[in-house]
DNA sequence: TTTCTTGCAAAACATTTGCAAATCG
DNA sequence: CGATTTGCAAATGTTTTGCAAGAAA
């Protein structure tokens, strides 16, 4: 059989690929960079093979702005913000407060298992260039 | 003209369907109750009004598990938690500590204006329909 | 009249699926 | 062989767009 769940070619590769960018590919640019690097897999396979890393706990799925998913390939705990200007996303480290969780615990009744936080506002560079403008 | 940036009828209605809705409806699901209480809009005019609703603050866009956007007429702030069992979405009005928006904004730079939190955990439904199982 | 909105169909885009071929154990 | 993954093309589902027609100022 062909090794059930574990890294196949393509599932290591797109994985590198993902480990390689610092910007939280969509599917597409994942696509472009491995043609870059001369590797041809179907469309199919690419999304399989998110699917499937996602699953394995690998990279994580964000949904972000825009149509696509993007998929991070930091499996350290944290967030993200982006600017409202120019688009770009950075990444949060800040540890989400373990008071503000009891608190949401005991509001909701849920067990909570995993926080997605994502902050707008606009970037350094963009205030920047507003306040030079006026 | 025909009134720049006002609310015109499928703009109102849509609005009302959403604020009636306790489940952040998405677009098909808008359409379907449009449909159900007698009125009938383009698939077209709904994304158009979607859109304009949200940028003018009316409503907000949520982008959570699944394919397509979901409709929120609620104003308040407030965050989201979804169940992974059920798939249920629930409201969080727990609001987010001051000190840590500080600490992200000393991190990153960014002026923040909007946060979306989307926790992710077992309902209490689902926890107790769990326990009981085994 | 002028500008904006609506409706319809078609287009665009992201993602999934069906199925045959390839692959590994 | 037997289970699984891959590749391709076609299908699906969501959202947008082009353009003619309608409505309000």
């Amino acid at each position: 059989m062909a090794r059930k769940g574990q890294l196949t070619t393509p599932r290591k590769t797109i994985l590198e690929v993902i480990a390689a960018s610092h910007n939280h590919p969509t599917a597409a640019e994942i696509m472009e960079r491995l043609k870059e690097q001369g590797a041809h897999f179907a469309y199919a396979t690419v999304y399989n093979s998110l699917r499937y890393l996602t699953e394995e706990g690998l990279i994580r799925e964000l949904k972000l702005e825009g149509d696509s998913s993007r998929y991070d390939g930091c499996l350290d705990v944290h967030h993200h913000i982006v600017c409202t200007e120019c688009g770009r996303v950075d990444e949060v480290f800040a540890k989400v407060p373990d008071k503000w969780l009891e608190q949401v615990t005991s509001e909701t009744g849920y067990r909570i298992d995993q926080e997605q936080v994502l902050f707008k506002g606009v970037c350094p560079q963009c205030r920047n260039s507003k306040a030079q403008e006026h």
